[in-house]
RNA sequence: GCGAGUGUGGUGGAAUAGGCAGACACAGCAGACUUAAAAUCUGCCGGGAAACCAUGUGGGUUCGAGUCCCACCAUUCGCACCA
């Protein structure tokens, strides 16, 4: 009898002999054949790992270990993602400077992640507000800026009249502050930008060379939203001031019979004298600014709006004069921040045509507007549309804008709902971004390459002002520098990056992470790049992967890459749940932690459990006991040693060993990995029905676990005289050969339900096979008095249609 | 509201290209071993006496639908300053 499996003691002895013999660590011998595998690296927060973090993680150690046994030089790294608002509002409420809170999390983390035995190349760990890292975020926001990809803008922020500080969306909840429960407003700040819409089109058309599962593909696509249209030109009755629109459907443009446009749209104000109702729409826009663009978007809610009195639009079309109204629904930050409201073909300007009681015009024949708004009307025939009656819609669209265009009212336009990103944060935990204003150059003036990094100021208060600005104001020795260009006088800036920046362009630095001299060496980045397969969380579809994919081109642009996207392979794993089905949190009490329970069952269990607990790429609620469900049969797995005799693969297992051999292998490739593991349970209890099980078919189980949980089998393999470590050994082959079977068994249909089973050798033919099933005695009692119609046989079923 | 997913036993899930629904587990029940318990092992485990009925609901396509199509309902994720 061996002795009890006791993962306490064997997990840790094999993480220090695997850290001895540097077998992780990916070499830099750039002839080989690679393997980049990459998981989001965490945000170190206060609480520790939770049983999320290590499903994604889990999964691509899964696949690393297995491409090293396929003999792939592998880089699999890890690294903290450490910038960001809770270790700042931690700070702010222990007055604990964020350094060190952010050293304490990551000392937590590590421990944390070594303990369950990934095979990271902990030689290339990596924090995002390590100087040494920063440097080149900042490097990189430089190279952005002299491209012309940086620019400063008015943009709104979310302000907290009481805190009087800048808010995260996150932060606002109802409308109110999180912290204080005080009234947030939005306010207008000068911020930096980034110009992803200059990349818009490309980072649509590039999907196309990539293999992103199709949800994440089509996720990116509609965030970037492009749409094909016309901008239209709507002259005012007073004055040379014109509205522009923007257009999906100009075909309707003779059905619009009102114009709405923005509470903050610039034409108001510089309409201000003629509009004779000012103060209504004053009132109107400040109760619009403490609403969210979600909120002020939503299509349920009743509309509001107030007519602009003493001014209107004239319809290029129709040559009618139109009211103008402002109307939350509309936003600023969309196609131009007006639109011409086609009430009898959108169901906006219809809901709002209906409680303002404006014209609606039918111009698409076909629907009922009587009753509701026709918009989907694409087989439609257009009607009240002089020049465009009678023609399709798609004919009328072009008809249209070669109308517009001719007579210079408007052009054909391609819009997208991406905005350029927000790049400055009024806080303290993030980059400083390295840019001076000189008052004598009059502009924003870039530090040279050597003042990089350029480190955050020591303060005392990690609050910000009390007008919302960044806590680096009070820092004012800081501040106060030289302009690098002309030598006089400068202020840098105070905004800090956001905490995106870091995680934008991590996986280059995995490539080369020690280098002083550039981001990366360009044989390091030439070899390593693209990364091969890439796995994170479908939260970060739309943001972070874009970003990071925006960052790259534009890196590209500036040969710094020779890639053209950054990640060849993108999936996702599903979101962990509590044991109640509920999304895991702190105020919902029902939080895992992991620690406990690898007390209890080990890491090999743990891991096992989170790849079995259900399919990978769907949420999957915890279960503790599923969890102990995994241990068991490790136990199970262990005891099979006192089954074990000398000896090779026997004949009578071959078909067992190489049919699961195919689908370990092909499950793990298709992430099928609750499969995988299920074909490995099956096997074990096919073992425990035999006599004796080989010390071979044994190894071949341990090899084949080895990828889910390595340490209990590095451990039996030991203990059965097999003198190479399994992260060693090569990734078995099956033998089509062995899987073949004798004979066939056939589900017997009459009318499309099975009613009888029959058996046949393999290679029957299907004329044998049909008499055979007709034959069968339960078969034959079913159709007395039927006649037989006809006889389907598709893979291992007989249909027999009668009537 | 918009965009993207998901829905199968008491529970998590399985079913590769439209072909025998419920693999593999969890929980439960019964039994063996034990003074007893734990552990372990064996058996049962969608409903129904059966014919049959069952994959969120209602239609459709097909010899055949969990899988494809249409409509609806429920639910999860994201919505640009959380990471």
């Amino acid at each position: 009898m061996v002795d009890r499996y006791n993962p306490a003691e064997i997990e840790p002895k094999w993480q220090k002999i695997w850290e001895d013999a540097h077998c992780f660590e990916a070499k830099n011998d750039f002839t080989q054949k690679k393997f980049y595998a990459l998981i989001e690296f965490p945000y170190p927060s206060g609480a520790g790992l939770h049983v999320g973090h290590p499903r994604s993680n889990t999964a691509l150690d899964i696949i690393s270990r297995k491409r090293r046994m396929e003999g792939y030089n592998v880089l699999f790294p890890m690294g903290y993602d450490a910038f960001g608002l809770p270790t700042e509002n931690y700070a702010i409420k222990t007055g604990c400077h964020p350094r060190v809170v952010t050293e304490t999390n990551v000392a937590k983390f590590r421990e944390q992640l070594k303990r369950l035995g990934f095979s990271f190349d902990w030689s290339r760990e990596i924090n995002t507000t390590d100087p040494s890292y920063f440097k080149w975020t900042q490097w990189i926001f430089l190279q952005l800026f002299k491209r012309g990809l940086a620019y400063k803008a008015e943009m709104p922020i979310n302000f907290c009249t009481s805190c009087k500080v800048g808010l995260a969306n996150e932060e606002v909840v109802d409308g109110k502050c999180d912290r204080c429960g005080g009234e947030v407003v939005r306010k207008v700040k000068t911020q930096w930008m980034l110009k992803i819409t200059a990349y818009a089109q490309r980072l649509i058309d590039n999907l196309d060379m990539v293999d992103f599962i199709d949800k994440v593909k089509t996720q990116q696509r509609n965030w970037i939203g492009r749409s094909e249209g016309a901008e239209i030109i709507f002259k005012l009755n007073h004055g040379d001031l014109t509205l522009k629109v923007f257009t999906t459907r100009p075909d309707t443009i003779f059905g619009a019979t009102y114009m709405v446009i923005s509470p903050e749209h610039p034409m108001i104000d510089s309409k201000s004298d003629v509009i004779s109702n000012m103060d209504d729409i004053i009132a109107y826009r400040e109760k619009a600014a403490k609403k969210s663009d979600f909120e002020r978007s939503e299509l349920s809610k009743e509309k509001t709006g107030v007519m602009l009195k003493g001014i209107m639009a004239i319809n290029p079309a129709t040559g009618l004069e139109i009211p103008i109204w402002i109307s939350d629904y509309v936003l600023m930050g969309y196609g131009t921040g007006a639109i011409m409201a086609v009430p009898a073909h959108d169901m906006r300007d219809y809901d709002f045509a209906k409680a303002f009681d404006m014209p609606i015009v039918e111009v698409v024949s076909g629907g009922n507007i009587e009753r509701e708004a026709f918009v989907e009307c694409s087989t439609g025939t257009l009607v009240n549309s002089g020049f465009l009656n009678g023609l399709s819609v798609d004919e009328a669209k072009k008809a249209m804008i070669n109308w517009l265009e001719e007579n210079g009212l408007g052009t054909r336009k391609v819009n997208f709902k991406l905005r350029d990103w927000v790049f400055s944060r009024q806080r303290y935990w993030g980059e400083p971004i390295p840019l001076v204003y000189c008052e004598h150059c009059k502009r924003w003036v870039p530090l040279p390459e050597d003042q990089l990094p350029l480190m955050l100021p020591e303060v005392q208060e990690f609050k910000p002002s009390d007008m919302g600005e960044s806590p680096l104001v009070h820092a004012t020795e800081w501040i106060n520098t030289t302009c690098p260009e002309c030598g006089g006088p400068a202020k840098r800036e105070t905004d800090i990056m956001p905490q995106w920046a870091g995680s934008s362009w991590y996986y280059m630095r995995y490539c080369d992470p020690h280098n002083d001299e550039r981001l990366a060496a360009r044989e390091a980045l030439n070899y390593w790049l693209p990364v091969d397969w890439y796995n994170g969380g479908m939260e970060h579809t739309t943001l972070h992967l874009l970003y990071s994919r925006f960052w790259h081109k534009a890196l590209y642009d500036l040969g710094v890459v020779d890639t053209p996207e950054p990640y060849l392979k993108r999936t996702s794993h599903g979101m962990v749940l509590g044991e109640n089905g509920e999304k895991m949190s702190k105020s919902r009490g029902n939080v895992v932690n992991p620690d406990v329970l690898i007390d209890e069952i080990g890491a090999d269990a743990f891991r096992m459990y989170e790849m079995f607990m259900g399919a990978f790429d769907q949420p999957i609620p915890w279960s503790t006991s599923g969890a102990k469900g995994c241990r068991r049969f490790l136990d199970r797995v262990w005891r099979l040693m006192d089954m074990a005799v000398d000896g090779g693969i026997r004949d009578q297992n071959k078909h067992l060993i190489h049919s699961t051999i195919k689908k370990v292998s092909e499950d793990i490739e298709r992430m099928k990995f609750n499969t995988a593991i299920a074909a490995l349970m099956s096997m074990v209890n096919e073992f425990y029905t035999m006599e004796s099980v080989t010390k071979d078919e044994l190894h071949m189980l341990l090899v084949l676990l080895s990828p889910v949980s390595p340490h209990i089998c590095e451990e039996m393999n030991r203990l059965l005289g097999y003198t190479t470590p399994l992260y060693a050994e090569t990734w078995p082959a099956w033998d089509e050969s062995a899987l073949v079977e004798a004979s066939i068994e056939y589900g017997v249909q009459i009318n499309g339900k099975v009613k009888a089973r029959i058996t046949a050798p393999a290679g029957t033919e299907n004329s044998e096979l049909e008499h055979i099933a007709i034959e069968n005695a339960d078969v034959k009692r079913l159709i007395e008095g039927l006649t037989v119609r006809k006889v389907i046989i598709v893979k291992n079923i007989i249909n027999i249609v009668a009537k």
